[in-house]
DNA sequence: ACTTTAATTAGTTTTTTTGCTAATTAAAGA
DNA sequence: TCTTTAATTAGCAAAAAAACTAATTAAAGT
């Protein structure tokens, strides 16, 4: 879970899920809606996919991403679990 | 937002959290659960108390801290309108 | 085989974050 | 007022994260 919090620490990288919520993008036209070298960006990729946030799949010369939606769901619920009320019992 | 996330980034920042939701507790106690310097450890509060995570009251020579459930709701509602499927209208 | 297009990895520098020790502030008690 | 207790701020060193350019990989077209 550390690595999902982690991820969602920087604004770019939180940008790109934003963008993945309307479905899957290639590399580059993500790339091209930051203001950032391309090298730059991939690497933010890797941090989203190393937790599991994002998937990628290779489609000849280019690569697609969309978001994965279990690791969604437990971001969510583990920020839950840790800012909710404490529940008394069950 | 952004400093919210930044400040749940940190594995430390989280268990103080975690502490505080069974009720709020001094400085002091907190720190006894790490095995960290004590300053380290009021720069992590600082940082919680910034993003408005957490709420301090001095009593006398010591300080509480206390969730702050408000914006606890905020970041729930953040990380759920990025990570959540899209609603196709109303 | 060579070129083009799409994207990544490698290596380096800069910036930010973390954590330490020492010094300071604040309240309370003797 | 001097001391003790509780905690912070200041200043600095180490570690981690972010961003850049250059080099490399991969697939596809000529």
């Amino acid at each position: 879970m550390n690595k999902t919090f982690k991820a969602l620490a920087h604004p770019v990288r939180r940008q790109i899920l934003g963008l993945l919520r309307s479905g899957p993008m290639i590399s580059g036209d993500i790339a091209g809606h930051f203001d950032m070298a391309w090298p730059s960006l991939t690497n933010h990729l890797n941090v989203l996919k190393d937790a599991g946030l994002v998937h990628s799949e290779r489609f000849g010369t280019q690569i697609r991403y969309r978001l994965n939606a279990g690791a969604a769901e437990e971001a969510i619920a583990a920020i839950m679990a840790l800012l909710g009320k404490e529940e008394k019992d069950g």
